[in-house]
DNA sequence: ATTATCATTAGTAATTATTATCCATTATCA
DNA sequence: TGATAATGGATAATAATTACTAATGATAAT
């Protein structure tokens, strides 16, 4: 394994880039991997995580660490917020200019060395809300 | 199974909620299962497990979702942010006043109802940033 | 006090998400 | 063209967590 390897477009990595460009429902690998299926239904499940890994190691998506079992892909990678769905886990962009000062703010106050932040919201999606004022009325 | 089954304060269960609450240090289950074993060496790792849910779900300790592949537990239930390593993945408290306005800034963006918020810093732990240097020395 | 009930436990099996391995295929470039 | 390295698909392995089960111990009713 060379240290830098040249790296192939192929076919199923172009897909799999293009797919997740398309959307901004940051989806898991599992449900990249459905909607992948139907324009390349050879494709392996374990292809798509390792696509989704290398295009993030190149910083060409986002791999998420919001709340909840599973990873979730960005293909939008300029900075920006989140909010989760507590029901059914979903997740949605929040337009709003991230907050660099924070850091500045919060550095004198820990002996970590601050890099960046994660801000992400907490709340019931419109579907969610939906389901739940039917099941009360 | 009862929709309100009384809760009992077993020995387990007052062991692993006093020994979360003696330390700031955010443990995994298995973290907490190591400590736990020393007082009762017969206890599982799926009581431990089982009760840091039941805790959690009675707003006694926090589950928290910082990144990282486990899921961490705090003592601490008084909203605050919190500080992971890149590198190691520890947790550290960041003793900084919560922003609830932040929360009203971002309603307006966005169809979901915004319950509360999370914020993460990313960095580097004192150790690992001292790992690091002494290895480019 | 005795018994019936029910929450809880330890131990184990099962599940879920992800990563690693193996080998055949394909692309790249000397 | 032929050598070499990257990649893909299939499958196995791993890690974290959850579910299941029979046994145990607390609680409440008689």
């Amino acid at each position: 394994m060379d240290a830098n390897p040249k790296i192939r477009m192929t076919k199923q990595r172009q897909v799999i880039l293009e797919e997740l460009c398309k959307v901004t429902s940051h989806p898991t690998a599992d449900e990249m991997y459905q909607v992948i299926r139907k324009r390349l239904p050879k494709i392996s499940l374990g292809t798509v995580y390792r696509n989704l890994e290398i295009l993030s190691e190149l910083g060409m998506v986002l791999k998420l660490d919001v709340g909840g079992t599973q990873k979730r892909f960005d293909g939008n990678v300029v900075n920006h917020y989140h909010v989760r769905c507590t029901d059914c886990g979903c997740v949605g962009d929040l337009h709003m200019p991230t907050d660099l000062e924070i850091e500045q703010k919060a550095q004198p106050l820990t002996d970590f060395q601050i890099k960046r932040h994660s801000l992400e919201f907490i709340g019931v999606c419109p579907e969610c809300r939906e389901a739940k004022s039917r099941r009360v009325s």
